[in-house]
DNA sequence: TGAATATAATTTACATGTAAACTAATTGAG
DNA sequence: CTCAATTAGTTTACATGTAAATTATATTCA
């Protein structure tokens, strides 16, 4: 029925407030862009973008060459995303490819030591913006607010 | 010894986090990333993007049409992305550009009937995906996740 | 063994976000 | 009034995310 249709949607409209879960769904995007947009500036100053610099980070930690896919699964990055971010880091001689010897399907990516500076460099402006976003939360707001978002993700398992 | 974090298994992170606001600024990032995946599945089943989307429902909850730079601020969105976007949407009669006669610099951009359909055509698989993401939360845990968040987010004011 | 599958990456096509430069139109100070 | 500054949008250039198809290699099982 059209008019009702017109009704409902008019009283959406002025309605004070969205129900709790879109209102909480609408709350962990918001956040999540405004962060990533900061710490992205941050990137951005020394060369990188945030994707570049998460591969760089995995690949130190990880401390050893990794296959492509294995860096996209901690990407949680889908799979084709992964080849042209490796092809720009290797451009800027931050990564080096490796074909494996014994699978020759798999890629290896090895970080260079032009790369783990650059990193490394990063970790003090990071920590500190960490502090300048979140260091206005005491120990109980963050891991209460840890321990909501965990579950808040049980329903995507 | 503690047992790993949740996230910390699912990243596969070798190295404990360094501190909580590492882990918190992890998990909001991550939380949203999921959810944003599977709500934009919804969005494509209806030949839409998310970004479209939110265009459109900013459009029909206005109940008005509005100049480009009104919506582009209400996505926080940068400003050209929004040209592009009204582009595709236009492309798909789903919205129409209309210069002002009062001031040229001004486009407004109009929803049609056509949009108005499938946006509304959405809201209840809408309801029913944030049921299904957050439905596991109580009242008290969803008001408690939106007061820490807002509260996360008073360190960008 | 050999065909059917599965796996690792890549390629292609498209939508989007970001930054910087540019155009058109309006405004405001002198 | 006039010209510089401002404002609304667009264009361009690039990095990225998503999906589908493709290539090369490896594995499995009849």
């Amino acid at each position: 029925m059209a008019a009702k249709s017109r009704l409902q949607n008019e009283l959406k409209k002025n309605l004070p407030f969205i129900s709790l879960k879109e209102e909480a769904l609408l709350n962990i995007m918001r956040t999540s862009d405004q962060m990533e947009n900061r710490i992205g500036k941050t990137f951005r100053d020394f060369g990188l973008t945030a994707s570049q610099y998460n591969v760089l980070r995995i690949l130190r930690g990880a401390g050893e060459p990794l296959p492509a896919l294995e860096i996209a699964s901690r990407l949680i990055q889908v799979v084709p995303a992964i080849t042209g971010l490796v092809d720009r880091l290797e451009k800027q001689n931050l990564v080096v490819r490796k074909r494996c010897t014994e699978d020759r399907r798999v890629v290896y990516v090895e970080i260079t030591k032009k790369a783990l500076k650059i990193v490394d460099s990063l970790d003090q402006p990071l920590a500190k913006i960490q502090e300048e976003l979140l260091g206005h939360m005491n120990q109980k707001e963050l891991k209460e607010l840890i321990r909501l978002l965990e579950k808040a993700r049980e329903s995507l398992h």
